[in-house]
DNA sequence: CGGCGCTACGTCCGTC
DNA sequence: GACGGACGTAGCGCCG
């Protein structure tokens, strides 16, 4: 089948556009990832414009990333412990 | 020194001012790529509940990139030849 | 080609031979692998069998494992702000 | 409790020992399952440096375990045909 | 069979 | 400019 053409079997080509809607769907928003990234990119190269040390500042955010999680498995240990006492 | 409290030295407190909106501004972004990921997680829900195979569907998301990389290598490969030709 | 016959092009079978040599330490390190992780899986049952709940467990271990990592990522980051002070 | 200290209550002491003990033991099988996959690494590494592809490699030997499993099921069937035939 | 955790792959950055 | 290493993401398998 060509997607796109006028198709003889109405079915296919229905499911044929609803395939191609969830893969433009996907693309679009993978483009708008792309464009996100070039956007850290871009302020990581102005940090360093001005006079700061890239890889430090990745370590930085990657730290406060990890801290983040740590505390929210920290919390979801203390949630699983209450459970298991509460047995149910 | 500790970000965000005032500081005697107004240097100091500048540049950490602008070092903590550099980390942010890089933070925002990370919290809207993964924002766009879960979208892109939920289309790919939405098809699997529709019966798409959705290991297939990321097969051909990435082979459509691959084919739409390969035809911009073409399209420069071709500004190549042409200014290498003295056109334009 | 097949592989541990006798070749008449011998440096066809020298490759073939240091092939099959990387292939089988890879297969014996992950005999190796498997054979830890199944002893992973004895403790965490013997855990459980004295009334231990396994995935309270593994989360315990998951944690202190990023906890580790956390701290190894903040000395890293000391020694690259002390290293980014000193400037060589 | 601060495991490690002594305490007053010897059965909450018991059971964090005991607890401390897969904990720790756990992680000592990580520790090795860590360096053997090291090691795997290191072996790819090697094999690339002289040539090798180190994805390709690794899909052979993906393969060879598959093969390795489907033998395993096909042994298994035989046995249980031959024991359904009252042999052995 | 659905979710979760782990492994493996691709990409990007720094180095030589 | 290429290589190697590190990070983040995607695929896979196990467990529940």
């Amino acid at each position: 089948m060509a997607d796109g053409s006028p198709a003889i079997d109405g079915a296919t080509t229905v499911a044929g556009d609803r395939l191609r809607s969830f893969i433009e769907r996907v693309e679009r928003l993978e483009e708008e990832k792309a464009a996100i990234m070039n956007d850290s990119k871009e302020v990581y190269a102005e940090a360093k414009g001005e006079g700061y040390d890239v890889k430090i500042l990745r370590q930085v955010v990657r730290i406060r990333k990890m801290d983040r999680a740590d505390r929210q498995e920290q919390e979801a240990l203390l949630d699983l412990y209450l459970s298991a006492l509460g047995e149910q």
